[in-house]
DNA sequence: TCCAAGGTACAACGATCATTGCAGTAAGTA
DNA sequence: TACTTACTGCAATGATCGTTGTACCTTGGA
């Protein structure tokens, strides 16, 4: 999980080995092959071939089966994790108009973002299995991933609040509405990526998200 | 799927065999196996066990594993779905006053429902599995399942809205919006009925779901 | 009493799979 | 050049599992 010392040398040190590269390319690899197979019916050798590696190394690299698997959801989350946090920046940090800044947003953030859509099917594996990963692996991926992202959203409706834009008195569940309505609809109806759903609707759906989260659907109007 | 014909004798038929009775069986154990392990990790043994039913009845019956798997799926999505539809009726049938009944339905509709929590974690598995499940038995969850359910929902609010409590421009949407707020959270944070959630949390996360579904989260008050 | 439908126990087959050991190889380093 | 490190290919092992065939039992109705 973490690195014991930093063996980190003044100079420059030169790529002692293919180590990490294979590191990496097995973390990948088996993000695609967990994410469309789960994790029971992911077998080593789908993941050593789509990984280019042999199935030797997975063992020397990580141990075992489970162990890839946390290695694969903490590495994940974290990589996606910083997208998103990424993106909440961009289009949280400065609000002009506080509906069509949140109607851009929930855009972006509703977008299929193609490269991390293995990343959303692995999460589908984790909630179904759940009950089979260790308690320490689902904490850390929660830390790591999900609740960094509410976090900093949580952080910006606060500001956007205090500047008069919003009222908000749960600042977390205040963040948890918004990209439930936002992305809560389109991630159910576009199972595992195969259904694409056209972009037209689906900003349809997501300004409908952030219309909800800021009026409401009461008729006390006007 | 459907029964061929029927063969109803106008007298009572007496308990012709215990036929019935496994397939009832077999579909009720089935449900807790495929729930807690998913399709892959349940092995028919375990199922059989289960069931008070040996193997050889589950091909009898079923034909093979994933027949199985559909037709649990499909049953117990009706059951559930009716029991949901019963309580949209009965807490969303005549309206006094719409906050008041609203959040007393949210606070019903996210109750764990102990007897239907194999449910929630069989749908989890689904949408983990859809990849592998076929397009006609995912189709035909939908529609006996959360089409259902989303359009009686969606019946009401129409109706509440004419009544002119409510603005509502795309029913459906708005009725996806309702059990996301008031559920939506709650279902990623009880893990597979591991994590219960106390009742009095559980109803704070729910009124604040049904508060921001009528009025938003917009300063635009008074 | 006898029949037939449906259930059970049991053994077996073939397939898949995680995991390990071993022998060999490529490449950086002393 | 010799040593070390990490990767590869291959074979083997032990376990699990879906599925089938078979012989036997139970029970409700003719």
């Amino acid at each position: 999980m973490s690195r014991g010392q930093d063996s980190a040398d003044p100079k420059e040190r030169p790529p002692r080995s293919t180590r990490v590269d294979k590191r990496r390319a097995l973390l990948d690899g088996a993000l695609l092959v967990f994410a469309e197979d789960g994790y029971t019916r992911a077998s080593i050798d789908t993941i050593a071939r789509r990984a280019g590696v042999s199935t030797r190394t997975i063992y020397n690299q990580f141990g075992d089966k489970a162990a890839l698997f946390e290695a694969v959801i903490v590495d994940s989350a974290r990589r996606t994790a910083d997208e998103q946090i990424a993106t909440v920046r961009r289009y949280l940090g400065k609000i002009v108009d506080i509906e069509d800044d949140l109607i851009e947003f929930g855009r972006v953030w509703a977008s299929p973002a193609p490269e991390h859509a293995p990343h959303f099917a692995l999460v589908r594996q984790i909630h179904a299995d759940a009950g089979h990963i260790a308690e320490t692996t689902l904490r850390a991926w929660q830390e790591v991933g999900p609740l960094r992202v509410r976090k900093e959203i949580a952080e910006h409706l606060s500001r956007i609040a205090t500047a008069g834009h919003l009222t908000v008195t749960d600042a977390d569940l205040a963040a948890v509405h918004l990209v439930q309505l936002i992305a809560g609809d389109i991630t159910t109806r576009t199972y595992h990526g195969a259904i694409p759903l056209p972009v037209a609707e689906l900003h349809r759906l997501s300004d409908a998200g952030v219309r909800a989260f800021l009026h409401g659907h009461i008729s006390a109007r006007h």
